[in-house]
DNA sequence: TTGTAGGCGTTATCAC
DNA sequence: GTGATAACGCCTACAA
């Protein structure tokens, strides 16, 4: 194995100190041409290469930013990922990513191991279960710490900092709305059956729409799925129970299961059942019929975080002091074919 | 902002030395049991957590892995990845992501961005750029500098460093032949636009088959499309001008989206035409009606890749002499509902 | 039992 | 122009 080239076997090399070849590194006019060029010369011949983690040491920044999100199989996350991770590298930043897994542990401990000053700051959406058990102390932690943190998505009041999120409510009603117009009467709604918080929001929506044309609000028409979907009795039973003829989902797994579902039970789509579903990802694309969608613009939200995230950073270097930022992506209605 | 917590503030806090601090929080035996504790509790106290970089200095090595990955669209990438990083974790370790799009340039940028010692071993899947290029001077460069690089699906034999595959070339072959027995006489083979290794050997698989069956190979049943699809000309006229009642496609989404244009066309899935897609991802599942598929086993070849690249890195350190090892993962069918 | 010193690789400051 | 020194935060061999 070569060894490592650093300043210091290049200063023994050629025989000068080392800050000298720092200093011809970077092309300072303090050091004569002469050496400079030699210096140069020589860095680029053994293809010499700062070592990042001794210049992240010394300025105490790493360039790199924590993403923690829950999973990496719904579109809405990977997309949200893209979004990041492309305008990061843009401005010279590195993403380490960990994935919680919906779970509080793991997402306590993703954070820890990024703590130790692995990072300039997180980028992150909250666990299913962290969300459902309301213990933020890690946030608060890292938070209180000074550590910059951008929220995403799946946010809460009870921290504060930058946060980007849909108008969920509103993009519920929309939807909701939608269906109503097409005809609809009996619209389920199907979400988690941990709570989150974008689903209470998406529901809140629902039951505005619905009280706003005066139809009736029926909690026996919400269908509440695990998060991996195993559950197909439930969900069998639930459409042989309830005869509905439009369906709001809040994501696009959800959704797609619940047409195929349907079609099996011989409804047609969208003539007896009009489906819309959040996320606009491949899924949604590819279904058979195409799934109208709300589309919830993820690497714009990915872009948006990172932007927030690298401001404060780099704020913080300077001492500037910048007030926390919601941003409030909207969302909009795609339709394709399954509304009508 | 609190201020950061180190061996220094606490040495300066408890009035003791800061070697004596950091080996009390060690709890080296060499410090009394009253000091001991004495720091112990006040570290606790303060959350005192060592500073990762510092001992990534010290120790040269960061305990990140850098995975580089041509997208994140495709399941079978984030499937590879979600592999990896459950394994990483398990190990302490913490991984960079750099997707590629496919492009030489970002490929070779994002290797750059973490050869100066951000990470302590690459894991990567050759963009087609890349490949078509055959240009690898990139990577021998990583290779001669002695850092450990694991290569998974899309490999080349120019690099000598360990690397994970399926045996391509078979899973072609058997699933061609699963199309056969089926009955398919006319079976259309649906590949990247770009050169790629992997969908080389599919083909060869699949031409190995169909001599084996007596049937005609044509390159005119080859279709090849651009990785992202926009080219719905081109398909649309490939299926009207060629009868086939048989296709095997090198990933899932141009199984899907090919299936879909079909579908339009009249034929009925799998009478008329029966399909197979590499990955089995969740738009596999999902379709209508789901998609008989090759499973690469994602997951386990990112794990494996892990195991691979943590093992060659702590080998090092002790300077343990490994041969560089290839394993080939076996592909299964997964026989669902758009075969006979 | 505790402390000192040197080093990991880099850079900034100040002295020569 | 060039070099010595200190510092970033931690660890450890060695000295006291």
């Amino acid at each position: 194995m070569k060894k490592k080239i650093t300043l210091k076997t290049i200063a023994k090399e050629l025989d000068v100190s080392v800050s000298t070849v720092s200093k011809a590194l970077k092309n300072s006019r303090e050091i004569s041409l002469d050496t400079r060029k030699k210096i140069q010369a020589f860095a680029q011949l053994y293809n010499y290469r700062p070592n990042n983690i001794a210049i992240s040491l010394k300025n105490r920044r790493t360039k790199n930013i924590g993403v923690i999100i829950p999973d990496i199989i719904h579109h809405f996350f990977t997309s949200v990922f893209r979004g990041i991770e492309k305008y990061a590298n843009t401005k010279g930043y590195n993403v380490i990513v960990c994935i919680s897994d919906e779970s509080f542990d793991k997402e306590v401990i993703n954070m820890e191991l990024l703590a130790n000053g692995s990072i300039d700051g997180y980028i992150m959406s909250l666990a299913g279960e962290t969300q459902k058990k309301g213990d933020y102390s890690h946030l608060i932690s890292v938070v209180d710490q000074g550590i910059p943190l951008v929220l995403f998505d799946r946010v809460t009041d009870q921290i504060q900092c930058d946060k980007i999120t849909i108008n969920d409510e509103e993009a519920g009603y929309m939807a909701t709305k939608k269906l109503i117009e097409g005809g609809s009467k009996n619209i389920a709604l199907v979400m988690n059956e941990n709570y989150l918080n974008v689903d209470a929001q998406r529901a809140h929506g629902y039951y505005r729409a619905l009280q706003e044309a005066g139809l009736k609000v029926d909690d026996s028409m919400i269908l509440r799925l695990p998060y991996q979907f195993e559950d197909e009795e439930k969900s069998e039973w639930f459409f042989k129970e309830n005869d509905i003829d439009g369906l709001l989902s809040v994501n696009e797994v959800f959704a797609i299961r619940c047409m195929k579902r349907l079609q099996q039970l011989g409804k047609r789509i969208p003539e007896d059942v009009a489906i819309i579903g959040f996320t606009n990802g491949i899924l949604s694309q590819m279904a058979n019929p195409p799934l109208t969608s709300v589309t919830q613009y993820g690497q714009r939200m990915g872009k948006t975080a990172a932007q927030f995230l690298i401001e404060r950073v780099e704020s913080q270097l300077e001492d500037t002091q910048m007030p926390y930022r919601t941003e409030v992506i909207q969302a909009d209605i795609l339709e394709r074919e399954t509304t009508r």
